[in-house]
DNA sequence: GGGATATTGTTTCGGCCATAACAATCTCCC
DNA sequence: GGGAGATTGTTATGGCCGAAACAATATCCC
């Protein structure tokens, strides 16, 4: 029990202990900061982590190669190099994400007529059911996840989060 | 260029093109949903990745090593099925962990006398001295990552990302 | 035209992480 | 006491990811 009485999850309590500790600490300790990126980062994970095995590892499947599909399943068939932009990784993990859906059967390489060095990555029959399908289960888990936030604070919190995307750092 | 003849970088170009195709789907698509689904593991992949290349790897260590190791700094020896439980994570990971952070030098295994299973994973002088220099730079560039926003938005961002934490979907 | 430079995709290497299976040890309870 | 079951930590195995090095190809520019 914390000291209103609830009980909060490890990693919660954790966090708490965490920013109390920071704010006895002189500078550059800052509370607020560690508070926001600790809460941040734990969120994105526990949420990557219930999507995969809840939804994809039961298909056989993974998050990261889900996410390159729905990309594909948008965009049409694109250059690995592009996929790496849009998604701010390396070429070096497409190859190897479109290796492993690429055993699977789920997407293929094309040659691109133009440039002997380039390809494209397009899904494959099979590759389009499979997004079909774990996509309106994932809409339907991420709706579940963000439910405790009324629809305008789910807004607000897509704003913020936006704007510091816009911004970020350089390099 | 985007329609407010701002740049935007490749992802959120994406991002806002993804919102409006779903925008024209019939449910379970949500847009709301895979917007605020997004945009949180975008940038809590981008914060991952900046603070992995520009704080940690500089120095030989990794961004997992360093939280593990703030944690011992803050907590004191810990048992691995303690550390594994604040953070959300598997004891293999944590096995992991600590095998690479003692292999550098930065922590050791201790026996936990009433107990032959058990063992307390503990900074050395050399792992205390490594979290106390990285911690520093590291709230800095935190700082750098939250200034857009002013006191009040990010204490509010926090509460929204603790209240959908607090509220986890079981499982 | 042709050489210097840039781009594209791949390979290699090492770290992170989960799952499953396992050995050692402890606890519970009769 | 002693055996069933739980707990702790570790070891495979496999996918994800970045950095660096590489080969093939394209582009730039004189």
């Amino acid at each position: 029990m914390n000291p209103a009485g609830q009980s909060l999850p490890p990693d919660l309590e954790y966090g708490a202990y965490a920013r109390d500790r920071l704010a006895a600490m002189p500078p550059p300790a800052d509370p607020e900061a560690f508070s926001l990126a600790y809460h941040l980062l734990q969120l994105a994970y526990l949420l990557v982590t219930d999507l995969e095995t809840r939804i994809h590892r039961p298909r056989g499947w993974t998050l990261p190669g889900f996410r390159l599909m729905f990309k594909l399943w948008l965009l049409g068939p694109t250059q690995p190099v592009r996929l790496a932009e849009i998604s701010a990784m390396s070429r070096s993990a497409v190859t190897n994400a479109v290796n492993t859906l690429e055993r699977g059967g789920l997407v293929e390489r094309l040659p691109v007529p133009g440039d002997g060095r380039a390809v494209v990555v397009a899904l494959t029959e099979a590759g389009q059911e499979a997004v079909r399908a774990a996509f309106a289960e994932q809409a339907l888990r991420e709706e579940e996840w963000f439910a405790p936030l009324g629809e305008g604070e789910r807004e607000y919190l897509t704003a913020l989060l936006t704007r510091i995307l816009r911004a970020r750092p350089a390099l």
